[in-house]
DNA sequence: AGCGTGACGTGTA
DNA sequence: GTACACGCCACGC
């Protein structure tokens, strides 16, 4: 999975880098943020062509359920989990607490 | 060109 | 709480 949508990638980037620690955003919350409101797939697809060793904290944003959807980009569910809990992100069963959690751009 | 697929979200039932 | 339809668009075939 290596192709990023060219037109916006850099401001996508720069979105998640604002996310805050022991916040998380969606993937919609950024999309309607960059004027593309209903492409949330878009966002996805750029995150996915960011890699790892990068500053780009991508672990942060997650879906709007709380769920962890792309938790292969890190490893596996449990690897992500463990990278959200290690900067404070807590959870309610398999999502994270979205209540307390979720940051908007 | 069409068609399926996917780190998605909202509305409706 | 669940399930399903629909909108969205880049990519690979």
């Amino acid at each position: 999975l290596s192709y990023a949508t060219k037109k916006n990638e850099k401001e996508i980037h720069r979105t998640v880098l604002q996310i805050p620690k022991w916040k998380v955003t969606n993937y919609g919350a950024i999309a309607r943020k960059l004027g593309i409101g209903s492409s949330a797939r878009l966002v996805g697809h750029a995150m996915a062509s960011v890699p790892e060793d990068l500053e780009i904290p991508a672990h942060r944003v997650i879906n709007s359920a709380g769920q962890l959807s792309g938790a292969h980009a890190f490893g596996g569910y449990e690897r992500m989990r463990w990278l959200l809990e290690r900067e404070g992100v807590t959870f309610k069963g398999e999502k994270v607490d979205m209540k307390k959690h979720l940051w908007l751009p």
